[in-house]
DNA sequence: AACTTCATGGCAATCGCTTGCCGTGATGTT
DNA sequence: AACATCACGGCAAGCGATTGCCATGAAGTT
């Protein structure tokens, strides 16, 4: 950033700092700033007087200044893939609620699905943040682990030795779907998979895989596609190339991309073919028709992962650290799917 | 918050200072600082060295540190009433695109649609960040003025004299959607209101009213609803009691959830009732109908936004900082409206 | 040749707060 | 009555940068 002027357009008169607080009441800086963040270490009638100046003066601690004696910065960065995507809204509503509730700020950074992006915005956020969330990364193991040892990391859908993580347990719920499938006669299950860099989609697939085999229903493979509606409609006719009769789609955003794509093809959902989502994102519920979804406690894994990072960041208050948490999924049986055709 | 340890678990080796780059490179900490941050200040080969040692370091400098000597922070607030709402996820993703371009930090902050939240936000954040942006702010004329006066300020939706404003132009479409209510041969529509406090709710209604009284339509307010899908269902049984054959919602989210309970009592969409929802939000192409609704550029006005609030921050970079920028809005027609009964 | 100008880099104060260390007087213990 | 303990506050040294001011020597001017 250029030079900019000190004085900057509207703020008026300077802020109060301790020391004007520490004036008035005649203690030293000290005394303020222990009254104010540590209360307990000072005499009753003291604090009161002071909180009662702070009050009077609208006195706000300046956050660069704390962080810069104390070594504590009060901000969580959270890291997600791509902003655009509304599982994300999700995690960052969850995590929003919770950091606010635990008295930190949230960071919101869009690593725009690419690993570089990742790693300079970890680095870059060392100095500057008490903790990173870190939603679907798309880093290494090795990678992942460096970024562990150098900063309190909770990771979200991503398992990793190193670092907590939360995990949504949507291939637990594969084996409802499958079976609500097959119920329905379908005997083979087409995956339109996401993006090869992502560590959610392997486990969705071979989950899949490995769940289908065990049906004896056979599982295929198409894409990868990126995780868009707009890639529905490449995924729409892959699955329609590939003769399927039901599908399963990484993401409701795919999915929901390919209920339009049929629609425009004249392809009946789910007379012709069944579509199952995995997510239960916003608009799972009204799109045309709604969608069968694994349904996902996504805010709550948002929130859950605050909670472990907290511990991680005090473990004297939060106890011992849980490494794992998992979040129980199901399948939301809608409209999508229904009778195998003929 | 509570005492912690100052080494907090991972945290690895002690990160590098500019005194770290001076002692290596043999100058001063005055001289790396402004090799980095005022290149053209220093000669170049000391430049490239000190570049050079920076970049084998892993340097990263201290935004806490940088801030409170320089009064600066590179942080700017964004402000949304309601996180939840995908209307401001929008807004929020175009900040945020934005901001990054312009080598900012979002910090985003969930005002839960309350005035004080707001107030007290505002306050607390004075000091952290170098400016704010305020998306469909619920604070009085002078509450606003107040802030802007304190801070570098743009608001979204929320025309003030005070500060820079970014509005979109939903009531200028709509003349367009009665216009298109009135060729489908409705000769009364009812508006769904949103919430009191919100500034946009009332520009719509008053633009609403206006419109049909020199189209000599009847128009009728029912409400105030929330502005969530939720809400439909109460908005929906109102439409329904006061007889409407055409609904214009306050926001699509509204409609959406109307379109639902619409259909939850055999009311079908368009044939008994059309509804027109407002901004085109994520959603509003793929429900059941999809939704005919005034389209706005909801994340260009974020990044209008900030390109303001940069122009404010930086007069001589900047220009003349606009006051106000309107973003042009459009009637789309989707599927929701259609001929009125009979 | 004398003088001005300018590019360059160093010195040191400062931003606002935290915290280790110490002094003082009050309270408790035996 | 002598001594250990403790609550409370002050002192002052940082935290890591930025920046006004000054010194120096080289280049340019007349």
């Amino acid at each position: 950033m250029d030079f900019m002027p000190q004085e900057i357009s509207s703020s008026g008169e300077r802020l109060p700092t301790i020391r004007d607080i520490a004036e008035i009441a005649g203690v030293a800086t000290s005394t303020v700033s222990r009254a104010l963040s540590n209360p307990q270490r000072v005499n009753a009638r003291t604090r009161e007087k002071i909180e009662r100046i702070a009050a009077e003066l609208h006195y706000v601690p300046s956050t660069q200044a704390r962080g810069l004696s104390s070594g504590r910065t009060g901000v969580i960065a959270v890291l997600v893939p791509d902003i655009t995507n509304p599982f994300y809204f999700d995690i960052i509503r969850g995590t929003q609620y919770q950091l606010k509730a635990s008295g930190y700020t949230q960071l919101l950074v869009d690593t725009e699905e690419a690993t570089d992006v990742e790693l300079d915005t970890l680095r870059k956020l060392r100095r500057s943040t008490d903790g990173v969330i870190l939603a679907a990364s798309r880093l290494t193991d090795q990678q992942l682990s460096d970024a562990a040892a150098r900063q309190p990391l909770v990771t979200i859908n991503r398992a990793t030795a190193d670092a907590p993580t939360v995990l949504i347990d949507t291939p637990g719920a594969v084996v409802q779907a499958l079976e609500h499938l097959w119920s329905f006669g379908h005997r083979s299950v087409v995956y339109a998979a996401g993006p090869t860099s992502s560590w959610s989609n392997h486990r969705r697939w071979k989950a899949i895989e490995e769940a289908a085999a065990k049906r004896g229903m056979k599982a295929t493979r198409i894409g990868p596609y990126a995780p868009t509606a707009f890639s529905g409609a490449a995924a729409a006719d892959g699955a329609l190339s590939a003769g399927a009769t039901a599908v399963i789609a990484f993401n409701d955003l795919l999915a929901i991309g390919m209920l339009d794509r049929f629609r425009e093809r004249g392809v009946r959902v789910p007379e012709d073919v069944s579509i199952v989502g995995c997510d239960d994102i916003f608009g799972a519920d009204f799109c045309n028709p709604p969608l069968t979804t694994i349904s996902s406690p996504i805010e709550q894994a948002g929130r859950v992962a605050v909670s472990m990072l907290m511990a991680q960041l005090d473990p004297i208050r939060g106890g011992t650290p849980r490494k794992l948490a998992v979040m129980p999924t199901h399948l939301k049986v809608r409209a999508s799917t229904g009778p195998v055709p003929h």
